[in-house]
DNA sequence: GGTGAATGCGGCAATTTGTCGCATTTTCAG
DNA sequence: CTGAAAATGCGACAAATTGCCGCATTCACC
């Protein structure tokens, strides 16, 4: 096993998610592996903790409002530069994904993720290129997910700007985003 | 004239990709916006110019035979720290993405990408006093074709295998395949 | 306040995809 | 050479998606 460099015991673990059925449940099995685990709803209130106490690691949902959730990660950083930050969501993009690394994330996951993949996220050493490069393809329905999404980004979340520039009406780019982000 | 802060006037870049004919074409595009574009087709190839002559601007491309493209980013800013390398891939993946960026890539994108996206890439938050960038990004019917032609490339014209990989249908494959003009 | 843009739907018609089936070709090992 | 497995092209029809209307709010800004 290998396994992970992380100590838990007494490891203290900011968990930032504004589903409480899902906070309640990762809460759990990450305080099962000897956390000390706290929990927020809101990008407010997960700043409020830091502050008073900086936990050393974090594990951020990016589904709050999806920009906002990505602002946290600086605040958090500048509160304590030593806070370890994997972000986690649901709708993950590639777009995303480099923003939250250049604002200073350790790592970067898609839900679903069990507590184990999250514990090795932060396990990551100072890199290691011989990472295996995926070498499949993405499926035309995944790479049309991210390729809204960072259009979708560069208009600022405009959802008309974003379908006038993809040459798309408008509702249909709305019942896309309003489906789950699709497997590949 | 209008807006890229990049100023390309004689800025050098280095254009890395195996595919001769994707290179000539983007080669081609890039000088034409102002860049000095030299190209190279190899990782040694490539670290040999920046050693020689360390180029401002890389465009690296993932998909190098071997070991993965990626191990270049680290070695191409040992040459020169300040080298800005943008990664540029048909296999995107959200952990190549990750790796990527930590690395020290600037920004990550999925092939299809053109010139002016490019260039959009290296503009990101780059200190320069910049302005909006005037790219506008391949419409999803483009964004889909390209992507199509390109796994089917590599899976030597097999429409099953290539529909199998995009996870769409054969029979859907072979009407898209059947109808030409895609307005980008 | 007023105005223009953006948003979030519902509801259809038009178009596209998924899924079968089947008759050739191609590919390839024995 | 020969048979089996895979690939291909295509028709047909149901299922799903998209284009395109409209309309009631909400938001940003002057």
């Amino acid at each position: 096993m290998n396994g992970n460099d992380i100590t838990a015991e007494s490891s203290s673990l900011l968990l930032v998610d504004d589903d409480a059925t899902f906070c309640r449940v990762l809460a759990q099995a990450l305080t099962r592996r000897g956390f000390a685990v706290s929990t927020a709803h809101t990008s407010t209130t997960a700043l409020q903790i830091a502050q008073a106490d900086p936990p050393e690691y974090v594990v951020l949902d990016l589904n709050l409002a999806g920009d906002s959730g990505l602002m946290l990660i600086p605040e958090l950083l500048t509160v304590e530069p030593a806070i370890r930050i994997v972000v986690l969501t649901g709708y993950a993009s590639i777009a995303t994904a480099v923003e939250a690394i250049k604002l200073g994330a350790l790592n970067y996951l898609p839900k679903p993720a069990d507590a184990d993949q999250i514990l090795a996220a932060f396990a990551v050493n100072g890199g290691d290129p011989a990472m295996p490069i995926n070498a499949r393809p993405l499926s035309i329905n995944r790479l049309e997910w991210e390729h809204i999404q960072r259009v979708l980004h560069d208009n600022d979340g405009n959802i008309s700007a974003t379908a006038r520039q993809l040459n798309m009406h408008r509702r249909t780019l709305q019942r896309k985003l309003g489906k789950r982000p699709v497997k590949g």
